[in-house]
RNA sequence: GGCGAGGUAGCUCAGCUGGUUAGAGCGUACGAUUCAUAAUCGUAAGGUCGGGGGUUCAAGCCCCCCCCUCGCUACCA
């Protein structure tokens, strides 16, 4: 694929059921958003959107338990997303829902389309009702007896007990999760969408990136794990897929169509459509309806989808058969999915209050949204899973973004208010000293080159999703410029050698006028301190880094002599052990499990002694053997 | 159970189609320095690359067996 004209991104859409946790920044979010401000600062043309999920069974259940509507659940939740991201500096073209008219006109046109061009099959099946709650039951509302473990709390699709994959009809002594009542089997009729008469062009579009004859993307640059998951599905070979489902709570199926009465659109033929329905807003807000066709139909347009590992399948298989089966839409040339982030050796669980909520760290941690961001970026799950915890918040903040990038950036304010009266100094491009990489040479042939490779590299990195290499490449930048503070010792010079402290004290605010626009996608907050202690007007993400880019390469100056600059102050602050231990023990009180848990009270410490006087001994098992009249467990 | 991804230094991770003494950041130790938020700079120590077997002149990388983690397993979203 040549260079494309302009990118659609998409981040998942978040379920409105719950509150955002830390996970879904780093599996979606803020690759995302960073992805999306370096783009902006190449000078391409990007649209950015998401929105809220507000349909399905999980929120009708939950709105009843609370004796609220569903409207007033989603309300609330698309509230506080909207919030919570704005606030995190996730900067979306368009936030919308799928709730909105709009969104239910764009997801049942696109229904009536496929169905009018032959591409559904109806089918009937047998499927678990709760006559009480007058609905059928998804599988994941059934619980019963697992036939194969005699768990009696498994759930109709899974035993979490024994790991085995189950068919609600298999569970012995079903009940309904949501009356408790014991369901019975109802015929219903769904539209099916024939998954497996697209196998052939699938596999050729993935395996290969090329679609309909043309080369259409480099499945090289996709992830591995994204791959994989995808082969192991047409390997294991489709089957057709339900795309209706009986639910109360969603997008009709469109009244013109026979048997409709009652029937939804299925999750995945609603939310991904929420993508093509925030286009279409954006494009309304923009003034220029039509707008949205250029992004979703010319073929000069890149779609990329982030998502979480756990939407890889509909993401790369179901949805693209679904814009294929349609027949105008563009398919996503890369689904760059992020795996789990855990929380302090757990998985993050709703369910168990075990997560970092982004609105209360909002409120515990004010205006230290990056700090959040980069320890995110820096612990991104991009190949495998990877970790959060509160102890590593505070070192990558103290470490690295204190002792790194905010001490750097603080020498050189410093140093230039206290010589040159906050003016910077012009210099003498003959004068030699030692560069931040220990060259002795000069200021164009060196280390504005070396600052243009590193820029170099962190832009490879982020055109690769490589966002944890990208930070790397930035901070790299600020360690060049304290070590050629360090090589050089203006502090010393100013008596004894003022061309010296000129020369590499404009050098270093040049470094800090190249974080300033290289921080920008990751940390967009500290990049305004950044223009703010600059005395230079904050970035519009228009083309800058491109900019700084031709200006390095050439030799020219980020910042003019003579330009006043602002006094110093600090980009970071430290965070100490009190702040984290709290976090921490927020954490363990509020997680309900724990709660429960009465430990005995614990026995006295001994002395080593009495210790060594205990026999502790090992020993290996060689053999085990079934006793007979014992109960399997 | 099946399939997929992952397992590399105390921690977090790089290691392209197999090619010399396996790298980085943080932490640790020592030295230098004092403009700076006790920050910075340099040097060093630290690894049977999950385990076992095999192919090869050569294996972190390829093949086989096993162990561990996570995901998917088709009506959760």
């Amino acid at each position: 694929m040549n260079t494309p004209k302009r990118y659609l991104v998409t981040a998942a859409l978040p379920y409105a059921n719950g509150p955002l946790h830390i996970g879904h920044l780093a599996g979606a979010y803020l690759s995302s958003d960073i992805y999306c401000r370096f783009l902006r600062m190449q000078g391409k043309e990007v649209v950015f959107v998401c929105g809220s999920d507000e349909h399905g069974a999980a929120i009708t259940i939950k709105a009843k338990k609370e004796g609220i509507t569903p409207k007033e659940i989603v309300d609330k939740y698309h509230a506080l997303f909207v919030d919570t991201f704005d606030k995190m500096g996730i900067k979306f073209d368009i936030y919308h829902r799928t709730s909105e008219p709009l969104h239910h006109e764009t997801a049942q046109e696109f229904f009536k389309f496929l169905y009018d061009n032959q591409q559904f099959t109806e089918q009937e099946s047998e499927q678990y009702f709760d006559v009480q709650a007058n609905q059928f039951l998804a599988d994941r509302y059934i619980m019963g007896t697992c036939p194969k473990c005699s768990n009696p709390n498994a759930y109709g699709d899974q035993c979490e007990n024994c790991g085995s994959t189950l068919n609600p009809t298999e569970l012995i002594d079903p009940r309904s999760t949501l009356s408790g009542e014991k369901p019975i089997l109802k015929t219903t009729k769904h539209w099916y969408l024939p998954l497996n008469q697209h196998e052939v062009w699938l596999k050729e579009w993935l395996e290969n990136g090329n679609l309909e004859g043309k080369h259409h993307h480099d499945p090289e640059e996709w992830k591995a794990h994204v791959l994989g998951q995808c082969k192991s599905w047409l390997d294991g070979g489709l089957q057709p897929r339900a795309m209706t489902r009986d639910l109360e709570w969603g997008v009709d199926v469109p009244k013109s169509i026979p048997n409709s009465e009652g029937k939804k659109l299925y999750v995945w033929l609603d939310a991904p459509i929420g993508y093509i329905s925030a286009t279409k807003q954006w494009a309304i807000n923009q003034g220029n309806p039509d707008l949205w066709k250029k992004y979703w139909q010319d073929e000069e347009t890149s779609l990329i989808h982030f998502i979480g590992k756990d939407n890889i399948v509909f993401h790369c298989l179901i949805f693209p058969i679904i814009l294929k089966a349609h027949g105008d839409y563009n398919l996503p040339i890369n689904v760059p999915a992020n795996q789990f982030l855990n929380l302090e050796g757990q998985k993050i669980s709703t369910s168990r209050n075990w997560a970092v909520w982004v609105h209360e760290y909002l409120q515990d941690f004010e205006g230290m949204q990056d700090v959040l961001r980069y320890n995110m970026i820096k612990n991104m799950p991009e190949q495998r899973d990877s970790e959060f915890t509160w102890k590593n918040f505070q070192e990558t903040n103290n470490n690295e973004l204190v002792n790194n990038i905010a001490n750097f950036v603080n020498r050189v304010i410093v140093l230039i208010n206290k010589y040159y009266g906050g003016k910077v100094p012009d210099f003498d491009p003959n004068v030699e000293f030692t560069s931040g990489s220990n060259n002795t040479e000069s200021y164009y042939d060196v280390e504005l080159i070396d600052l243009y490779d590193k820029v170099q590299e962190m832009s490879d990195a982020l055109y690769h999703f490589d966002f944890r290499g990208g930070l790397k490449s930035l901070m790299e930048i600020s360690s060049i410029g304290n070590s050629l503070l360090q090589n050089n010792e203006p502090w010393k010079t100013i008596k004894t050698d003022p061309d010296l402290t000129a020369i590499v004290l404009n050098l270093a605010l040049q470094i800090v006028a190249v974080l300033r626009v290289c921080s920008r996608p990751f940390m967009p907050f500290t990049s305004d301190k950044l223009s703010n202690l600059l005395n230079l007007p904050n970035l519009e993400e228009k083309g800058e880094l491109q900019e700084i880019m031709e200006l390095l390469a050439n030799g020219g100056c980020l910042i003019e002599p003579n330009h006043q600059i602002n006094e110093a102050n600090h980009l970071f602050v430290r965070i100490p052990d009190e702040v984290i231990e709290q976090q921490i023990a927020k954490l363990h009180t509020n997680n309900p499990v724990e709660k429960n848990i009465n430990f005995e009270p614990l026995k006295p410490t001994i002395s080593f002694d009495d210790f060594a006087k205990l026999d502790l001994r090992t020993g290996k098992i060689i053999e085990a053997k079934k006793v007979s009249g014992a109960k399997n467990y």
